[in-house]
Formats: C-alpha cells, sequence, structure tokens
DNA sequence: ATAAAAAATGAATAACCATTCATTCGGTTG
DNA sequence: CAACCGAATGAATGGTTATTCATTTTTTAT
C-alpha cells in the first residue's frame, strides 16, 4: 500500500524533509478520494501515512496549508507532464498534439483518486481566492501552450477556417468533461475510449491528420 | 415598511413544509458557493435562511440528509427542464436540439451559486455513494434521451456517418467542460460565447443544420 | 374565545477535530 | 560511547459544530 519506498526502512527518520512532505501530500489524495474534502480529517491522513498526529503541523503548519500544497502537486504534476512534451523539440507539431491528447487520458493523469481530488478542488474554488488562482494558472499556461500548437498545425495543413483559440477552448472543455465521466461513471467510459472521443473532435476540426477512424466505443 | 402584511411574508409559520424546504435548500446553495461544502455549517445555512439553529434538524433530520436533498433539487432542477423539451410535442428535432443547448447554457443553469453546487458534490462522488446513485440516475436518463434525438436527426439529415451515442457522450461531456470554464474562469467565457463553443461542436457534426457562422467569442 | 396541535426557537449538550508542546526517539558527531 | 539535535510522537487542550429538547409562538379546530 506504501506508494513511498526510499532506499532503507518504511518511514526513517533521516527521510529528506522533501519526501517527507510528499509522502503526506499522497496521503491527503488518497484521503479526499475516500472520505472526500470535507471528511478528511488530519487524524486521518497521519494514519494514513503510518505517521503520528502532529506531523501536518510540523511539515505544514496548517491543515489548510496542506491542503495548498495538495493541489498544487496535482497541478504540478500535469502541467510540468506537459510543458515537457511543448518543448520537446523531437516532435512534429502533429505528434505534440497526440502526445498531449495520450497524456490527459494517461492512467497516471486518469487515476481516480486524482480526479476525485481535481473536483474537489473545483467544487470550492468559488469561495477560496488562493485555490482559484493556483488554477487560474495552470489552466492559462496550458492554454497558451495549445493553442499554439493549433495554430501551428493549422498553418502547415493549410486549414483556412479553423479558429486555433476556439478549439483550444472546446478541446479543454471536453478533456475536463470527459474526466468528470471517468470519475462519476467509471461503470461506464475507460480511459482510452475517452481518449478515442477526444481525437473524434479532433478528427473534426484537423480531418487530414487526425483520421476518424470508426470509434470502437460502448457505455456500459 | 412595517405595516404591510401579506400571506407571503418573511417567514410566516403557516409556510407549507414544501416551501420550508425548498427556502432551506436555496439557502443551503448560497452557503455552499460562499463557504465551500467543507465550509457550511447548520448555523450557516439556517442564519442564511433567516431561522434558528434546530430548524434543519426538524424538516430534514440531520445535515447529510438536507445535502443529499440540495443535491436532489438541482438535478431535478435540471432534468425536468430538459425532459420539458424532450417531450415538447410542438418542437422539431432540430428545435428541441437547440433547446437543450440554450437550456444548458442559460442564466437559471449557469449561474455560478448553482455550479459550485455541482462540483461540490461531483467531488464527492467517489467517497459517497448516496450522491453517486443520485448522478447516475439523472446522467443515464439525460444521456438516453438525447441519443434518441442525435439519432432523429441522423436519419431525418441523412447523414450516413455519425454515431449518435458518440456525439451524445462528446456534447455532454464538453457541455461539462464549458459548465467548469464558467465556474473557475468568470473572466473568460461568458455563458453565450460557451453556447456557442457548444453549438461548433454540433455543427461539426450536423452541418446541414447548424451553421458554424464565424464565432465572435474571445477569452478575457 | 379557548383549547389543542403544529411549527419554530435557541440554550445546552455532546461529539468531533485541529493544533500544541512536553517528551521520546534515532541518527550524527567528536 | 556520550552528548547533542532535529525529527517524530501522541496525550491534552480548546475551539467548533451538529444535534437535542424544553419552552415559546403561531395556527387551526371547536
Amino acid at each position: 500500500m506504501e506508494a513511498v519506498k526510499t532506499k532503507s526502512n518504511d518511514a526513517p527518520r533521516s527521510m529528506p524533509k522533501q519526501a517527507r512532505r510528499k509522502q503526506l501530500i499522497e496521503a491527503t489524495i488518497k484521503c479526499i478520494a475516500e472520505k472526500g474534502l470535507s471528511g478528511t480529517t488530519m487524524a486521518d491522513v497521519t494514519q494514513q501515512a503510518g505517521l503520528s498526529m502532529g506531523i501536518v503541523n510540523l511539515h505544514f503548519e496548517t491543515k489548510e496549508k496542506l491542503l495548498i500544497e495538495t493541489l498544487r502537486f496535482i497541478s504540478t504534476e500535469y502541467t510540468s507532464g506537459l510543458t515537457k512534451i511543448f518543448n520537446n523539440e523531437k516532435l512534429s507539431t502533429e505528434e505534440k498534439i497526440t502526445s498531449h491528447v495520450s497524456f490527459d487520458f494517461s492512467r497516471k493523469i486518469t487515476d481516480r483518486n486524482k480526479l476525485a481530488v481535481w473536483f474537489a478542488f473545483w467544487g470550492e474554488t468559488k469561495s477560496r481566492p488562493t485555490y482559484l488562482s493556483i488554477c487560474a494558472d495552470y489552466i492559462n499556461e496550458i492554454a497558451t501552450n495549445l493553442t499554439k500548437l493549433f495554430a501551428e498545425l493549422k498553418n502547415e495543413g493549410n486549414y483556412t477556417s479553423i479558429d486555433p483559440e476556439l478549439v483550444c477552448v472546446c478541446y479543454t472543455a471536453l478533456s475536463d468533461g470527459l474526466w468528470l465521466d471517468l470519475l462519476v461513471t467509471p461503470r461506464g467510459l475507460k480511459p482510452d475510449q475517452a481518449q478515442r472521443v477526444a481525437m473524434h473532435y479532433l478528427g473534426t476540426q484537423f480531418y487530414n491528420h487526425f483520421s476518424t477512424e470508426k470509434s470502437s466505443f460502448r457505455r456500459n
């Protein structure tokens, strides 16, 4: 069960500060997924991490700060994965886009525990300015990059009537909505089917690049 | 001001049970939007409603039941609106679809308070089977109807390569994702722009019915 | 008008939970 | 090995909050 395994024992005191923080953040993710944001207590988190009560306050000061760092953690994990793709000079524009989509529906990202965390925080953005600003940051960063990719592909493929910004908004919304589907109807779409739905949309825009192969997806 | 007394005064005790429950549910929606699901207390809700502490327990037994009824309330409001459209025999298939889209992005539905409530509950579905089952119910109901509409339009318009089920999944996800956009980046898309994005997708599928007019939407 | 019933109140209660900090533990150093 | 020091512990604390219920207020029935 322990996700964190370093060189020696279960929980050596010599573990670097950063690693202990990560361990606690991962325990938090698990707890939010299992008990909801409103239902996770400090006792839950520390027990999940196999540590003692006071440990969160030692490393994060307060519960609220732990939660903020948890949101930052999944945001960073997501954006850094996408940035790596965007900056990979070995990939063509088309390959960057397909890699982006593959990443969006990879195991790492569509892990239901993490999806639950995303939606838990989204649900609180209206009342927590800090959450909102963290979300706004990563949203802007990704939108900028993705719009650029669509604009490039538009040029390369001589598509005349495409609005890259519109396609970016549409793809992003579609992707978020498919995540919701994966979260609330786990018996329905599987990640690879969701990915095909996303590609289906891109195929309507860049019909020379993304073939609209006959979809073999089915609900239930 | 204080002399005026009508039957629909602030809080007449004779108010039917159902109305008092609705009043409390609406106060709950406001509180969830303002303080988050984890931050709303019984005191908050009752104060928001202008009533006294014990009132929720009197009408709903427990806080948890109030929350469940709140989720049921917004679910019902949404599905009943759509069902009305679906059953309206005066509308053509095409009109039903455009009405559906208009409804999805109407003021009533894209009210940020309610969006916050949707996402708050979605974020907890993984840990609360009751929430999950309420969501699954309305999702299935809507998907069935909407798929039917798309299948009808496919026939009427002689579209050969459309998969109605795929279009339904894709449209639904898109719509949910646009709601997220409206919730977390209120400075970005406005509801009518979001609606145009949704129509843009439908235009890619039913190109003879939904004209892909030049979009005049812009972020920021 | 009076009594009985129903609805609403809010102070009191009990459960819960984040945070504190005196103490213990383990690794490191000289 | 002994002394030291940062990391970790967890019982105790204090603040918060859901729930209860005896009392009050209002409506309805007679």
